[in-house]
DNA sequence: TGTGGGGCCTCCAGTCACTGGAAGGTCAAG
DNA sequence: CTTGACCTTCCAGTGACTGGAGGCCCCACA
């Protein structure tokens, strides 16, 4: 197979594909005229690879999969605390995201969104910083 | 001020601070020295700019929303629609992460997590992809 | 046998919003 | 006069691709 057939087949586009080649996630044979030739298992594991990274997997954690899946003598617990991990990460982005939505939600209710300038969406962003609370905000990304 | 009391009292990073300069959000003066004389003016706009940024809005957003802050012949609509936009966007974003998060919490839970091989979370993972979902996988990110 | 078009190759640059670090100038205290 | 904190610029790296240029390769059709 060729690398259109690969894309094709694994919804993966072809650019990133060469880019998992280049990042040593697959490796691919080559053909006399330089084409890259991929066999059945280099399907698998590129289709492997686009699964992980829809569940929001990092590239990093693709590399320990893929190991720990070829690894015939794997304990499934280390699967479970790569995907463990992973989770609670998800967890907090949800619960930032959440926070953030919450209090822009707000900010839009109350905001008139007419022809008038006044605007409490802009008034909550120009609020002064209280004193207090300065070198107070890590953790925001 | 120089760069460090703005950081201090901004709660943003002197190396921040300097990007924002860089892409044109803040003009400090500045000294004989060559250091940045920071006013109190570009102290409230690094704060503003800090709360936008903790609200999820992306570089160009708060670019818009400081030129609707200083255009006082604004309209509340072209600030509230900057906000729904972005209100949407976290929206999407957080139902595709709880989308995830419930496709790993159940394979997580599925796990023994033990010291044997078998691992449904790699099984799923090594699912052969149906004939027939070719292509179908777009708008993940 | 030539030609056209699609597929494949590599390499480079750009994305987004910073962040780290090196090399060096400035300032105030002791 | 030295020390150390603070400031400066410039360059490179992050993650995971994505776009584009410039150039080969291959096959079908005339």
């Amino acid at each position: 197979m060729n690398i259109g057939d690969v894309a094709q087949r694994s919804g993966l586009p072809a650019k990133t594909i060469r880019y998992y080649e280049e990042i040593g996630l697959i490796r691919p044979q080559r053909g006399e005229n330089g084409y890259r030739r991929f066999r059945e298992q280099d399907l698998h594991k590129l289709a492997f690879l686009g699964r992980a990274r829809a569940l929001g997997f990092t590239i990093e954690d693709c590399r320990t999969l893929i190991a720990l899946y070829e690894d015939e003598s794997r304990e499934s617990g280390q699967v479970k605390r790569v995907a463990e991990e992973h989770l609670h990460q998800i967890d907090d982005k949800i619960a930032q995201l959440q926070s953030m939505r919450a209090t822009l939600a707000e900010l839009v209710s109350c905001c008139a969104g007419d022809d008038r300038p006044d605007c409490p969406i802009l008034e909550d962003l120009a609020q002064d910083v209280p004193e207090e609370a300065v070198g107070a905000s890590e953790g925001v990304r």
